[in-house]
DNA sequence: GAATTGTGCTAAAACGTTTTAGCAACGTGA
DNA sequence: TCACGTTGCTAAAACGTTTTAGCACAATTC
């Protein structure tokens, strides 16, 4: 149905080549009034090159496939938005792929994409895992480019991009400390999450340099889900010492509300909270919820220029191991009570 | 890099048309060791069909698109990952295409996909516009199947699936009333918006049900979004003999809470309020909102069933016109209180 | 021993492009 | 008139599959 090259051509008695060319601009010569002609029947005949045909010669499929915990996380979402905008700019599409946390579902993910249906892959890997390591190889050597973000798996040396965690982390204990708070919990992402121990060792840095020392019985581990902050939220409230906590991203810090409430400690009157992520509805809240923002426009782009660089670049050697990390803001809203 | 059909095939003298009907399990007379060593081979060579050069020939591509306003909004979130999800049990990859409420964009979007990369189109489409048509029509000329989610443009006959909102409106409004509320306030979608006017009406059917007529004072426009909410809110917790409120979607909800907090008449305890499509955050706020909870998962199932039956059914011809809606369901929380 | 059937494969075309090498026709300068 | 350059195009290969038609040989039947 579709019309195609050899339409064009025959219609207008001209080789297939010659259409190409002038429709792809090469530097041919060719005498206005016949690329003016092809133009127009172009046109006329809604013609659209084959996207399959073109990427079987070009070996490039002008598709970018983004890898994401959790979709339903509106900081991924964001995230995705913004790639997505982006790439466009750049005419490449993005393909969206949600692994539910599941390390299998990355790696099985990983497989699929290889079969040359993308040109790179932006990932935030679910954890740590040997498998990983040998896959990610095995994208790599067939010339899929690869950055990760947010979170980093140890032990490939792939471009990686994200937040400055570990400054983000200072940036929520330092506020807490300025307000007065001495006794403050931190609920930290999965314990094998690079990007979580650097938030609690950013806390626990801002503390220190105020002469506070976070021992092990306050912190807790998550998942940067809802129901361990939740959890750790209920355990916490029971501590009539603590203050103040930190959670290490906005969903578990929702958790916490909860918690609090629950327990007749409400945030932002007895208990003082800090989020991490900034996620749209932390300022819908009732209280609404200090938190440390990411920067997401600015990583989703920078990833974006990363592989795109680096498909561009064509020699395939990974920019060296870093793409750089960009540093987070707090917003400062109503859930951190003053102490006298 | 990458190994082919041919260097599995010569590395065995055999032809890349055996190597070819073996892996994909063509009937075809092939004794079991010849099969064996050419599926270990495959295995070894980590063998992957180049997925470009199978659809150039079979004009498939086994890639679907979700257009969806905006990623942002959780709503779209779970439906693009319950499609996703059910997308990839039938082996199809999702192409996501967030569009920012842009009918321009809707239709950029349905021009690109038209290049052969998709094999079918799943659109939550912005608004009313006479190029839809044209563009649609094109579309599907092409061969590539669109589903209509959510909401319909007119005009153009091809399969819809949706949440029954009129019905939603009904459980909302026969909920209130249920609860003893006779004076209850509704704040609407966007005027020109089909959903939430059968929403609407829905609701004012049960009050009618009820013998409590719903008077146009009683009625707040507002755009789905979060500060529309917040307005209708705080005009609404002023008005002494209002009791309860129905917001047309959870988004605007959390705003009612936020003035009605503000105003002194929070919510669950004086003011009771009724949401509608059951976002995730919905039952992590202090007072869980009650809400009409949209069947997601069944609207995603089924349009990507439709999308694919019609892909598969090849002739072509839509599904006449509708593909069914789907009713939604209460879920019960603590935003309404009982009146005496 | 010829005819028939079955087995295990292959050749070749097709899909719709891009790209490289080069050809025919014309014009120009000497 | 010949050599040479320029112009406007084309032929053909290549990309990696799928698919159709059918071939060569072996085994079986009569």
């Amino acid at each position: 149905m579709a019309a195609t090259l050899k339409d064009i051509a025959q219609r207008l008695n001209l080789s297939a080549a010659t259409v190409s060319m002038i429709l792809n601009n090469k530097s041919v010569r060719i005498p206005k009034e016949t690329e003016e002609l092809v133009r127009r029947t172009a046109r006329e005949l809604n013609y659209h090159p084959n996207r399959m045909a073109v990427s079987l010669v070009t070996k490039r499929t002008m598709n970018v496939a983004l890898i994401v915990p959790d979709i339903q996380n509106t900081f991924f979402a964001e995230l995705a938005k913004y790639v997505g905008d982006y790439l466009k700019t750049k005419q490449y599409n993005l393909i969206l792929c949600s692994t539910n946390y599941d390390v299998q579902d990355d790696i099985r993910l990983l497989r699929m994409l290889r079969a040359q249906m993308v040109d790179g892959i932006i990932g935030v890997f679910t954890g740590e895992d040997p498998e990983y390591t040998r896959e990610i190889e095995r994208v790599l050597a067939d010339k899929i480019g690869i950055v990760m973000m947010d979170k980093v798996v140890s032990g490939v040396t792939t471009p990686y991009v994200g937040t400055d965690n570990f400054y983000g982390g200072r940036l929520a204990g330092r506020h807490l400390v300025e307000n007065g708070h001495r006794r403050i919990a931190v609920i930290t992402g999965p314990l094998g999450s690079v990007s979580g121990q650097q938030r609690l060792a950013g806390c626990r840095a801002a503390l220190e340099e105020a002469g506070v020392t976070l021992d092990a019985s306050m912190i807790y581990e998550g998942d940067y889900q809802y129901d361990t902050g939740y959890e750790a939220g209920k355990k916490i409230a029971q501590r009539e010492d603590v203050t103040a906590v930190f959670a290490c991203n906005d969903m578990m810090a929702y958790g916490v509300y909860k918690a609090a409430q629950e327990a007749g400690r409400p945030i932002g009157k007895e208990l003082s909270l800090v989020g991490f992520d900034d996620l749209r509805f932390s300022s819908m809240l009732e209280i609404p919820l200090t938190s440390v923002r990411q920067p997401v426009r600015e990583i989703a782009a920078r990833a974006v220029d990363i592989l795109l660089g680096n498909l561009a670049g064509g020699a395939g050697e990974p920019a060296d191991g870093v793409g750089g990390l960009t540093p987070p803001s707090l917003v400062v809203r109503e859930s951190v009570v003053r102490l006298a």
